[in-house]
DNA sequence: GGAACCAGGTGTATCGATACACTTGACCGT
DNA sequence: ACGGTCAAGTGTATCGATACACCTGGTTCC
């Protein structure tokens, strides 16, 4: 029943001595001819390349791993959903972004869970104890990140996505979330919005701090007091971001929320529906976004926008680069989000 | 500089051999003790498995799987999301579970994006030509699917998250989704609704199929009549799904809709918003989850829910069983959805 | 008392690709 | 004609773990 598929050979796969052997020349020379060619004569490496496409030449690279000692392994931690959460989608973009950017390389992504909150340390200390991985690609950075130090002290190439304040450079990619929230909180006032609240994440982020100096950056800008009741840290729960917007909206009575991702503002504006359900029209939400959330959501909000795909992108282009030898400190990306208002 | 960490040892790996050495013994007498303990006294694998923990051995996987010829891999083949787009943060869920399934096994996943509605056949073939995974699991399921097909022709293990129409028996585990049809259209027709609408997908695949059944089932049960006006065919964007919602808003004025999932959901219920400002509260809305999405989006909604992760975690476990031999026919799970009414 | 058996090991080839030392013949300058 | 250089290759050890054949000394059984 089995009838031969248009390229598709035995089970058994081909190898350099299976070429070698074919062409009667020995298998250093159909390596050195599918690799660069050096030293090998082009008619050779012509001959040679045809051959392993006609046989259906992949290259194993577990041999090429074992004799390297390369791992041609990515190690991605990224926040996985709890049982039961909706979770970041934005952890799939960022993985859909590096994807697009390994496509063409040898290197493999191998995604493990970091459960927030947790001690996120031992698969990072697995790659230190045992070279799982040749890099890797952290998210959800602490200022004071365990990770990342125990990264640094052995060396081991990485980029992380968002920015700790370690003294030591080390290669980031982050969005300017001091811009970002300026930007919102800005555009929240040049609506008209003059009670506006943020809700954010734990302090204990950078991203949340950076935030923060953004956001009472433009209330001072525009001359409006910074109230400490209008800001609310969070945990990144959209179940948790309605009950403080319920709380803000009744005790405080804010005109427009900044909210720091998707999340957030999807529990915010249920919080707000739900504690308001006249006037809740006219509130305002600011969102830093990674995907195109606002052009579906049927209510009105303007974006910080910066593609998490091309964040994800940007992550592995940088790791490439470093694990190529490349400096840290010239590997430090930071990105401004576009804003777009409702129309 | 470098002070030296507890547990972690230089960077130069401990291997077989050096244990071995250790401990004036062979290497095979080693690798036995630290497997089953097969031909080696109990007193020889305590002194063995003590050394190797002391001196802090990994074992190295790539030599596995070189000399095995298993590659130790699971190929997950997912739907990433587009540019822009929010995405299906269910694929993510997936992964948890499966990680969550595979954490204590040799096995790790490597996640390949698919892109809807391409050819997506190139992943699966890889596999097939090279070797690069010992099983796959497929999502986004057609009736008469390629990759199922090729998988099948080669006796590649793998598991499908959906069925197919295919004659040859294979593993799956899928949401029993004429039930969940069937159980979100009750649920709307027991609210006291009488014009359901059903959002789905492309018919070209078999879960939009037999969610028509379901709904058309509920339907006759209540002596409702089928009115094909009332039913969208969407791309899985939510901008497709709002657009469908409008249209069928202010043509049909259904007063309910059963959603296929939580994208179009979004979707849909932005479209009945803006179609019918005033008196979409009266709407009804049923969709099948696999997230907490209705807990907190603070609008009135009837749930079909099954995990997404406990899904992900069922069909690790049924291609685990899969790659050790049990028949695919003793593999098929079809999982009902529990309903979550609005309190 | 010797063949048979067994527990508890040892020694070595092997998986596929690559690093590295080595060979071979052509050619060049003096 | 001879050392030197170079292009174009060949041969072999090696990465780490495992499969498999083999060894050794003791016990058992007829």
């Amino acid at each position: 029943m089995r009838r031969p598929i248009q390229g598709l050979q035995d089970p058994k796969p081909v190898t350099l001595k299976d070429i070698a052997d074919h062409l009667g020349v020995s298998v250093t020379t159909v390596a050195r001819s599918l690799k660069d060619g050096h030293k090998i004569g082009p008619e050779m490496v012509q001959r040679v390349r045809q051959a392993a496409d006609r046989l259906g030449y992949v290259r194993n690279l577990d041999g090429v791993k074992l004799r390297t000692g390369k791992t041609l392994t990515i190690l991605a931690q990224f926040a996985f959903p709890q049982e039961e959460e909706v979770g970041d989608a934005g952890a799939l973009g960022l993985l859909a972004g590096i994807h697009s950017r390994l496509a063409d390389t040898d290197y493999t992504v191998r995604v493990v869970p970091a459960v927030i909150g947790e001690n996120n340390l031992k698969a990072v200390v697995d790659v230190v104890r045992s070279r799982i991985a040749d890099g890797v690609i952290l998210d959800h950075i602490q200022p004071q990140d365990d990770r990342v130090k125990l990264l640094l002290e052995y060396g081991i190439p990485f980029v992380t996505y968002g920015r700790t304040e370690l003294l030591t450079q080390h290669a980031y990619f982050d969005i300017d979330n001091e811009f970002a929230a300026w930007q919102g909180t800005s555009a929240m006032i040049g609506q008209g919005h003059r009670r506006i609240a943020l809700v954010d994440l734990d302090p204990a982020f950078s991203f949340v701090q950076q935030r923060l100096r953004g956001y009472r950056r433009a209330l001072q800008e525009a001359g409006l007091p910074f109230d400490p009741a209008l800001v609310a840290h969070v945990q990144p729960d959209p179940a948790a971001a309605r009950e403080a917007a319920q709380r803000l909206t009744s005790a405080d009575n804010p005109d427009a929320f900044v909210c720091t991702n998707e999340t957030v503002y999807l529990g915010v504006r249920a919080g707000v529906r739900s504690a308001a359900a006249g006037h809740s029209q006219r509130v305002g939400f600011s969102v830093r976004t990674g995907t195109n959330i606002g052009a579906y959501l049927g209510s009105r909000m303007t974006a910080s926008h910066y593609s998490r795909i091309r964040s994800g992108y940007q992550l592995a282009e940088l790791l490439l680069q470093r694990l190529d030898g490349r400096p840290a400190d010239e590997l430090q990306v930071l990105a401004r989000t576009e804003l777009r208002e409702p129309s």
